[in-house]
RNA sequence: GGCGCCAUCGUCUAGUGGUUAGGACACCAGGUUUUCAUCCUGGGAACAGGGGUUCGAUUCCCCUUGGCGCUACCA
């Protein structure tokens, strides 16, 4: 039985895109399930569209979702890039007298031939074509070059590109993993430039012979890629090697059902992790974009996606990235995190807030603030927007606030006094939330007060706010000190 | 224009010839509650259209329509 290779081939032309992510996701879980191995190569064939920093991105963003390469272009221990595995480099980059010994052997063979004409004139080409209602493609004008003039067009320098010989009749297909039997007529089929004049090879020769020499198993990649497969799948054949299994993913596509790009909206996976989503979460969406266990469970681990997955489960219509499900994830697994794990990965947000690390020093305080704001929000984020009056020393308030329902200021702040006056018989040791709750419900009870007309306006003098966490999370947290403080400046803005 | 892929609630989807067409997100209503959120209960909401095949089609086949992708010396 051969051993399961997948890998995730990325153009370093920017950011990690989410449906590279998923793409990887299926790719991971898939070796995952099935004992294999995971590999990341990195496609820089484009010498035009290169991003400095692309690479680094993609490796990292990769980590980040707690799905990195079993091999090929990885971290090291100080998350240096680096390359791992017997059959690097892993950067099309450095592969490029590979890529001309293959490209010279199917010359050789007649698969594939030079062709020297100028780009003005392929434009001109296409343009007729296209005036003409016919098919664009090239006319195989060098195909039919005699020896001679190749050899005398080389001399002179003519810049010349390499390109595929394409049968000119029969049918490629194959039998996808996710669609079936795919046919497509070799006839139709352009003669793909496999090297280019800057002596680059194209993503079609590359991945043909990266895939082969590196042995993988099996191609997943977006449905964008489905009819260039049979070009691929024709240099298998010329070459002799064994194919790959193919799967094609649907696209993931915006609310206009266009593939997903950065023109509209944030779409790599960068964009997420800055605002504040979890790993857990953004992979947990993404596998369910065109796959479903097959169950209800919603929540999913990582290991318990490689257990349920399956490409029977995987459909083929295109998924539209829900941002408001992918809330609801985030909400759910920053619910299921420990706190303690929440506090670790929302601190540095604080910190880029403006929040001084030594105040996040202290441990139960701050898992305190990130328990009450995780109630309220969908991303790390939000845990810090609003928790925002917890750090600062009086929060500001319209006094207006403080009034309950149909009550009065000069109610409030007659039961703001008197609570006021209570709470500071209450003793430290009981100063956490039940204790705190405890003692003022009883209070209340006692003095047959109406809970509104003490609650509320205790909960607005302790946090500013119209809608927060309740009064006795917030004081917990506050600590008795802090919150005598904010009751106290409630009062006073009360001039009655 | 050519080629190809796709088609169940607004969205993600279950469903593989016989179901009151199920779940989740979102939405709406009610309840709990000191606000908001949470939580609980309930509700509206879908098989694109037309032909076949069949005793019977959401399900199988064909056509139409619609959407999307590719059509580069970009991936």
């Amino acid at each position: 039985m051969k051993k399961i290779r997948t890998r995730i081939p990325p153009s370093p032309t920017g950011m990690f895109h989410v449906g590279s992510l998923r793409t990887a996701l299926f790719d991971y879980l898939y070796a995952k399930k099935e004992g294999g191995d995971f590999l990341l190569r990195i496609e820089d064939t484009d010498r035009e569209r290169l991003v400095e920093g692309a690479t680094e991105n993609i490796v990292e963003s990769l980590y980040w979702a707690h799905i990195p390469p079993d091999e090929g272009v990885m971290l090291d221990a100080n998350k240096n890039i680096t390359q791992v595995g017997e059959k690097g480099p892993y950067i099309q980059s450095e592969r490029l007298e590979i890529y001309k010994k293959y490209s010279d052997q199917l010359l050789e063979q007649g698969h594939a031939y030079y062709c020297f004409c100028t780009k003005e004139r392929l434009d001109e080409l296409r343009k007729m074509q296209e005036l003409n209602k016919q098919p664009t493609g090239y006319d195989g004008q060098c195909k039919s070059l005699s020896v001679k003039d190749i050899q005398e067009k080389r001399a002179t320098g003519i810049p010349h590109v390499v390109r595929l010989c394409m049968p000119d009749d029969g049918v490629t297909t194959w039998n996808d993993m996710v669609r079936g039997k795919v046919s497509f007529e070799n006839a139709l089929i352009d003669d793909q430039v496999l090297m280019k004049t800057d002596g680059f090879p194209t993503y079609h020769l590359a991945v043909v012979v990266d895939d082969h020499l590196m042995e993988i198993t099996h191609v997943f990649r977006g449905e964008e890629w489905l009819s260039s497969t049979p070009k691929h799948i024709v240099l298998y054949d010329m070459f002799g090697w064994e194919k790959p299994e193919y799967a094609h993913l649907s696209l993931l596509v915006n609310e206009k059902k266009q593939k997903l790009s950065k023109r509209h909206g944030d779409v790599s996976v960068f964009d997420f992790t800055k605002k504040g989503y979890l790993p857990e979460a953004m992979v947990n969406f993404v596998a369910f974009l065109g796959w479903n266990p097959g169950t209800e469970q919603e929540i999913f681990t990582l290991d318990e996606l490689v257990a349920a997955f399956d490409f029977k489960n995987v459909h083929k219509s295109p998924a539209i990235f829900n941002y408001e499900k992918l809330d609801w994830y985030n909400k759910e697994w920053m619910k299921k995190l420990p706190v303690e794990e929440l506090a670790v990965r929302v601190k540095s947000f604080f910190i880029s807030d403006g929040v001084e690390a030594y105040i996040l020093e202290d441990q139960s305080f701050f898992e305190g603030v990130v328990r009450l704001g995780r109630e309220r929000a969908n991303t790390l984020q939000d845990i810090v927007n609003n928790t925002q009056f917890l750090f600062v020393d009086s929060p500001s308030y319209e006094t207006e606030l403080l009034k309950w329902k149909k009550s009065d200021l000069s109610d409030a702040k007659q039961k703001l006094t008197q609570l006021s006056e209570f709470l500071s018989t209450v003793e430290n040791s009981v100063w956490t939330e039940e204790g705190v709750e405890g003692s003022v419900m009883a209070w209340i009870k006692d003095h047959d007060y109406g809970v509104g007309d003490v609650l509320w306006p205790t909960r607005v003098a302790l946090s500013g706010q119209q809608f927060s966490p309740g009064p006795f999370e917030i004081m917990s947290v506050l600590g008795k000190e802090k919150s005598l403080k904010r009751i106290g400046e409630g009062v006073n803005k009360i001039f009655s």
